[in-house]
DNA sequence: TCTGGGGTCCTAGGACCC
DNA sequence: TCTGGGGTCCTAGGACCC
């Protein structure tokens, strides 16, 4: 059996946590930048406000509604989601976790006669009769009120033989209050149940493009798809990833269970607040790009080979004269040198910079990653005490960013300089973020004081 | 005026190896 | 007229996820 617990309107209820004042009211919380709205609470959604909507627009036809409004605060949501992992760690036998607001979690029982079988002895739940799965249903139920306690994260949460099952059940336990919060698929009868109430298009895995040719196919619930034969899904589609989602719908377990442990590319990339023309300030934004693709190489231990740019003008003002490109360069050696990776960065973007244009969007891609030891040298061009400096700088920069906080140290090639005698600005104040909320629970200066 | 930022997997076709 | 039988690696494009 898989579960799945959903964080509910995550960036949202992260926010609520210590702003209880705004349950109950609509409340968004908007991209980088602020430009779009990527999370709604539920009044959010019910006045309207569609996800992916422009911050502007919004402002423009919900005038007059009272909406709270949040710049986004990552490292407020991932430290909070971090809890509730946590907490999941410690209540299931099996876990590994999706998203920044979701994680599956594993039980390893077989389902007999509409029985639940627990075989691992280990674990919390009780084995029931009659196949109504009440210990899961319970373990669920707990396991919700524990996070909410404990964090202030509400969430929801799905049970099932299959993943694609699971995310199923986790969006009838979010839409029923009468589930609390939990719902469990363990019969036949709920799983065709479920699959009847279910719309095509929402199901995980059938994206826009593959819904659109089920309903023109007729297909327009999760029911209607699974009861086609899998030989009709093979020759229609063509396709496994389609074909597992199908036998998933049908309690078959055929998602592999992966957790993504090391990043196979890694990209940093930002929109601008505003638009940039010389090629000065750009760069200063790519090396910053730069500087976090190395930070993330060395946080999960490996090196890139491969470094590339992006760098484009604004799509969406058609009245200015467009431009796009995309160039990488191969290195003899996987590096996640700050130093290194910087440097090649702004060699690439040099070379691709055109000037004339009003630049909105770069970003930084590192490919060709590895395991940073042992590794593989160059047998003609090695310094190994430069390697080596630059490994101890590199640690020592990561150490201090640690304790004293992001961009605490940087290099001179990342700071914006406003202008002579003016203090140069960092990366975190180069985004727009007029409404972002504090940091409690990992800056000492934002601790909240009780009176 | 203002429009996000990340990732993965699969397949077909081409270049190359013996 | 007839033109082998295996492989690997890389890339681009298209789909999906949050």
């Amino acid at each position: 059996m898989y579960g799945i617990i959903d964080c509910d309107n995550c960036y949202v209820s992260c926010e609520r946590v210590f702003r209880p004042d705004l349950n109950g009211k609509p409340v968004v919380v908007l991209s980088n930048n602020d430009g779009c709205v990527v999370a709604r609470s539920n009044e959010a959604k019910a006045l309207g406000i569609k996800a992916g909507m422009p911050y502007f627009k919004m402002m423009q036809e919900f005038k007059g509604h009272d909406i709270a409004v949040f710049s986004s605060n990552y490292e407020l949501y991932g430290e909070l989601t971090a809890r509730v992992v946590e907490i999941i760690r410690q209540e299931a036998p099996a876990y590994f976790r999706y998203s920044i607001d979701e994680c599956f979690v594993y039980f390893p029982l077989n389902i007999e006669h509409g029985a639940l079988n627990i075989k691992d002895s280990d674990s919390q739940l009780h084995s029931t009769k009659g196949g109504d799965g009440g210990g899961l249903k319970i373990w669920g139920e707990n396991l919700h009120k524990r996070i909410k306690k404990s964090v202030g994260m509400p969430v929801s949460i799905g049970l099932a033989p299959t993943k694609t099952l699971a995310k199923l059940a986790s969006h009838f336990a979010k839409k029923y209050p009468g589930y609390h919060h939990c719902c469990l698929i363990d019969t036949d009868e709920k799983r065709l149940k479920a699959l009847k109430l279910y719309p095509i298009e929402e199901v995980w895995g059938i994206g826009r493009r593959y819904a659109a040719r089920l309903q023109a196919l007729g297909v327009t619930t999760a029911y209607d798809f699974a009861q086609h034969h899998g030989s009709w899904v093979r020759a229609t589609f063509n396709n496994i990833v389609i074909y597992r989602t199908w036998q998933e719908l049908n309690g078959i377990d055929a998602v592999p269970n992966e957790e993504m442990a090391k990043k196979k590319s890694i990209c940093t990339s930002r929109s601008f607040n505003g638009m940039l023309t010389e090629l000065d300030d750009i760069r200063t934004h790519v090396a910053n790009y730069a500087a976090r693709c190395a930070e993330k190489l060395r946080k999960q231990e490996t090196v890139a080979s491969i470094v590339a740019v992006f760098l484009n003008t604004n799509f969406f003002r058609e009245d200015l004269p467009q431009y796009w490109n995309f160039q990488e360069k191969r290195l003899t050696v996987g590096t996640n040198s700050t130093i290194d990776i910087v440097k090649v960065a702004t060699e690439v973007l040099h070379e691709m910079y055109v000037p004339g244009y009003h630049y909105k969007k770069a970003g930084v891609i590192v490919m060709g990653i590895g395991p940073n030891s042992p590794q593989q040298l160059d047998l003609f061009d090695y310094d190994a005490k430069d390697y080596d400096k630059k490994k101890r700088l590199d640690a020592a920069m990561d150490r201090i960013n640690k304790v004293n906080g992001t961009e605490t140290v940087v290099l001179g090639s990342q700071q914006y300089t406003k202008g002579r005698g003016e203090k140069a600005e960092v990366f975190a104040n180069a985004i727009k973020h007029d409404h972002k909320s504090k940091n409690p629970t990992t800056r000492w200066s934002d601790i909240i004081k009780l009176k």
